[in-house]
DNA sequence: GCAAATTTGTTCGTATGTATT
DNA sequence: CAATACATACGAACAAATTTG
């Protein structure tokens, strides 16, 4: 009993719904009840939810109650490009495809389009000067009316310069925009790099994706940087900076060859993956 | 000034930090002097700071105060396989030499073996019938003394039987357990297929890990199945699970042809990632 | 459509415990 | 051992959101 009071009544909380004896969408006693119950006051009972909340095994809807989480079902996004097309990581039309395949209904806002000078983030990986111009392209997708990412990609504003004007247009780039650099300037993407973090949403993020404002779900950051062919080495012509909310989204990577159908479900990936550590923690080295 | 007045104090510390006004690693005045400054009782200045430290803001230690956290350097993964070896994913020698290149110090555990019956998630990834016997090993990973990440590996028993014995010594495998199949039983690792997701952690990663006790650090899970040929496709003969504290991660992965060298450090990674979705939330469609 | 009842959210005061210096 | 700072716990009152009658 080293624990405080709200930690065991949480832990207690947290056995029942681990258990199953509380299933996801079931509503929790009242505080009013969880305090008789434990003979606690009812702030103490207030802490041991908060946890609970923390943890993201419940929810709290004012005016109704308290309830187990129910997790939203998870999208799949390929990271590995189709040889073909050179997309993959949910850009273009690849995404779409993706998401048609599984029955769900996506929808891309119309880019918005900005030439500006760039920031250092952007001039590092485009090796180019800070302050030289960028065609900036942002989008946000969704997949059945639930905003799912983020998108910003920024090209040289020397590539349209060279003829590739349609990167200009505040329009979806049929094909993809690798497509249409290979047709117009015979630019070949040879190769991309994405980079990968976990961190904890914007407040901007947070309330784009309606996510809690407390920080509990984090957000994904990828950030693909796509090259092409030079005299000393691949050089950059693109970046991408993608943000996928944590809570509904699974990554895929292929390398080599691999069956094209997944093994399992993403629902399932999640339960499995909690089993493997079971035992491990408390092994010695 | 619809916000609660704790949401409104957190948010003015939180500006202070985000501006750099208070550094990391600074402290943050004591709690009673917050309820002096703001004219607000002491319980709300806690209930201001608890949203800060779910933030992942702030950090307090009993006893001292509370104090801007400090983020860790994080490190970096790659997950795209050596072509030669068959190995990333921070697997065997591949990942020394890569924390190693980095100037840190790795260290792994001694493999934990055991032969179990396949569990589902097992058994479904190897395509094998739940309840056929597996060799499991486990091991813990350290990056200059911290523990970085928990990996089991599952091959099927049928490897053993077939002559690959050392897949049940309690000793790391030279070369590396793909070089070593393939010597032994010529078996050649084709490919495989990463994937990927964030979850909190359960309660023995966050006690290994020394992961705060209410889930605010996340994990990245990454399942990693890896295939033969077979008569009709590729055929998994392994599948790695690995679990690591998305608060000093990221990960890198390959396609095509890339510089070898990464464009920018991790710790930009973090801060440049914010930077992307300044004005998109407010963005119409 | 409104009022009452229910449930969580916010804020305060107070007392005592525990960790660190 | 004393002082300092955060942690736990209780009680109380009122506010805000939602459902119900």
């Amino acid at each position: 009993m080293a624990e405080p009071m709200y930690k065991e009544i949480a832990q207690d909380l947290r056995d029942q719904i681990e258990s199953g004896a509380l299933g996801p969408g079931q509503q929790l006693p009242t505080e009013i009840e969880l305090r008789d119950q434990y003979g606690a006051s009812r702030n103490t009972i207030r802490d041991a939810i908060k946890r609970l909340t923390s943890l993201g095994l419940v929810e709290t809807r004012p005016g109704q109650g308290t309830f187990v989480t129910q997790r939203m079902e998870p999208f799949v996004t390929t990271l590995t490009a189709d040889t073909e097309t050179g997309l993959g990581g949910g850009e273009g039309d690849a995404a779409f495809s993706e998401v048609e395949e599984r029955g769900k209904k996506p929808r891309a806002s119309k880019p918005r389009v900005e030439v500006q000078s760039a920031a250092a983030y952007i001039a590092t990986r485009l090796r180019i000067a800070e302050g030289t111009d960028v065609v900036t392209r942002r989008q946000e997708r969704y997949i059945d009316g639930t905003p799912w990412s983020l998108q910003l990609t920024a090209y040289p504003m020397e590539l349209v310069e060279r003829g590739a004007s349609d990167l200009l247009k505040a329009q979806d780039i049929p094909g993809g925009a690798v497509a249409y650099l290979n047709r117009t300037l015979g630019l070949a993407q040879i190769g991309h790099r994405d980079r990968i973090l976990v961190r904890s949403p914007s407040q901007d993020e947070a309330l784009y994706f309606k996510l809690p404002d407390d920080g509990r779900v984090s957000v994904l950051s990828l950030v693909r940087t796509a090259y092409r062919a030079g005299p000393d080495g691949p050089v950059p012509f693109r970046v991408t900076f993608s943000v996928f909310p944590a809570d509904r989204n699974q990554f895929v990577i292929n390398t080599g060859d691999v069956p094209k159908e997944l093994a399992e479900a993403a629902s399932d990936q999640y339960f499995d993956a909690r089993n493997v550590t079971k035992d491990n923690a408390t092994g010695a080295e």
